[in-house]
DNA sequence: CTGAAAGCGCTTACAG
DNA sequence: CTGAAAGCGCTTACAG
């Protein structure tokens, strides 16, 4: 690739000239700047971004940190995340965060040593271990954290308002006539326990709780739940409706129910947490939450890019983000079996958003 | 961040000494090294990899392009890619290729600027324009597409042997009886020209035939194909096996099944293309072609990190690597109804490859 | 073993 | 309007 050097002898100036001129800087002889513009343009030449860098301490740069970028979940992060990030002209370096750490590549090193601007963490499967937390202690410049907050949190942050989302669930059910109420949960994240807690203490005031055997954790996404709805869903009294923590857990629920020979939302309502586009293909379509996940991603980058241009100046306090979401009522729910509403809602089945909490 | 001249400033030498010194090159005192190294600990140096891209010419880089992030064939590839990448102590910088064409910023500006040392390009989702693909050819290093090719294809390209996957499918749905088998096929992607001219030729060495009425294009995804599949299904004469161009036609598919009311595998009987997860996830479990998804995006980054090494000198030749496939069945292929087969041949439904082509 | 010099590809004062 | 000088953060011969 061409370089200034290189242009300025051919066009017979100094290479301050040919910055000047690339430069679009005013004092250059229009005449010199053509001479200049045009061998630019004939070789090609792209100012080199990484000297850009190192002279203006802004690389332009923003790391993102994944753990799975085949999770769905994440995906739709990503596509929030890439959108936002290109409309503030940054540039993504992707990271599988597990992968460096398996590997005891230190991945804050490598965001160090690329000198990035900020990072963005997406939503690790679990809490993240100490050693995962003290590493991005080190890291001195801004970072937002994607859906899941941890223990001693004091970063930025952008998620999901989880709880209103769950009581809006509890509602719909209710309304159907559900008393018999199942739940898949999971407690290893923060999401999981706020919407866990959010669901006993809806059913609470309604007079109703979750029996022990209907109540179950799950850890890892369809597989887990899978076993896990089994469980539940083989017992002789069984939920006439299902709570999964999000739409994975919720699409093995489904399955568990299918290989059973239950027919959802006939014999059992289930419903998820996050809308994604699996909710809507699968069949019947899930009765979830829309967690609006791409606009989580985009706000991400916006609080962080504002962090960024903050500098050291900006105030150091972390910001809480939480996006509000809406229940979309699909068809796996369905008024609870020898309720009297069975056979009389089937206007509700629409497959856009009810209310907006 | 603290630099080799601060620390050359603290320990009283120069920075040529430190760069040794932290280099762990040998003509330096053990204890001048020991100095240094402990004030490069202790205030967390960091070597800038810009300048070592600068210098070195090689910023271990690679620039990965898609079209959306959140395809989950896509997303696939992506985890094969990242995981290749890492292996090979490159980077990732992610670009998404539509949204720059539509800015009109031009992508391989960008990536010039930045000196990455290759481009790795997922598949678009149609064939590209004229303006994409003239923006490929003035990228001077090595370039890798991913599953598709294109007509005036000279590109390095890593994809998967897509003719014996229809071979494989059809052999399986004949053996279960069908005869009367319908097409959901993609021409606008090379995938999908390669499949449909498979399926005709497999058909045909067997006395068979789509007839019009029941062979239909997709472009889009699942709502595409979704209002194709209920086309078909909604004539009178329905076919007994739907061969979908990809996993997720095939989900369109299902749902339009599902939705008139017909029972996959009993009344239908339904193939895609991919083993995406959904693929395992969704009921009936969808008997597919696992493409090894992953695999082809690991391949693809071989493949360039090679071109890469190779440099100039290396054969400029591109090359063509097509990776094989195996049928999984699942439980969306039955016994054709009516054909004397059918209940007979529970016994081949399980959730593994059956064959390795 | 150590450091002054030159260079990677630029930009930014500053002198002419 | 133009260019010599200094600097960004390094590395690599080379002289001492």
């Amino acid at each position: 690739m061409i370089s200034m050097k290189q242009i300025a002898t051919i066009c017979d100036v100094s290479v301050p000239t040919v910055s000047k001129a690339l430069g679009n800087r005013p004092s250059v002889n229009p005449q010199t700047r053509q001479r200049i513009l045009k061998v630019a343009e004939q070789f090609n030449y792209r100012p080199n971004a990484l000297i850009r860098g190192i002279q203006s301490g802004r690389t332009m740069t923003v790391a993102v940190a994944c753990n799975r970028i085949d999770d769905p979940f994440g995906a739709q992060v990503m596509q929030g995340v890439l959108g936002g990030l290109h409309q503030n002209q940054f540039e993504c370096l992707l990271f599988n965060w597990d992968q460096s750490v398996r590997d005891g590549k230190r991945i804050l090193q490598i965001i160090g040593e690329r000198r990035v601007d900020g990072l963005i963490l997406l939503p690790p499967e679990q809490i993240p271990s100490a050693e995962y937390m003290t590493e991005l202690r080190t890291f001195h410049r801004p970072i937002v954290i994607v859906d899941q907050t941890f223990a001693d949190q004091t970063f930025n942050f952008v998620g999901t308002d989880d709880g209103p989302g769950i009581e809006a669930i509890v509602q719909h059910l209710t309304q159907f006539g559900h008393q018999q109420i199942g739940h898949l949960y999971n407690d290893t994240v923060s999401t999981g326990q706020i919407r866990a807690n959010a669901l006993t203490r809806a059913l609470a005031q309604l007079g109703l709780t979750i029996p022990q055997a209907w109540s179950r954790p799950v850890v890892g996404d369809f597989d887990d739940s899978y076993v896990q709805a089994t469980a539940i869903l083989s017992q002789n009294a069984r939920p006439t409706a299902l709570v999964c923590f999000n739409d994975h857990v919720a699409m093995g629920a489904h399955a568990a129910a299918y290989d059973l020979g239950l027919s959802v939302p006939r014999d059992l309502s289930i419903t998820g947490f996050a809308d994604l586009p699996e909710a809507h293909t699968m069949r019947p379509a899930l009765t979830t939450v829309n967690q609006n996940v791409p606009q989580v991603g985009q706000r991400a980058v916006e609080l962080l890019v504002e962090k960024i241009e903050q500098g050291e100046q900006g105030s150091q306090e972390s910001q809480t983000i939480r996006l509000p979401v809406e229940l979309v009522v699909r068809d796996s729910t369905a008024p609870a079996p020898g309720s009297l509403l069975e056979n009389t809602s089937g206007f509700l089945k629409v497959d856009e958003p009810l209310s907006t909490l």
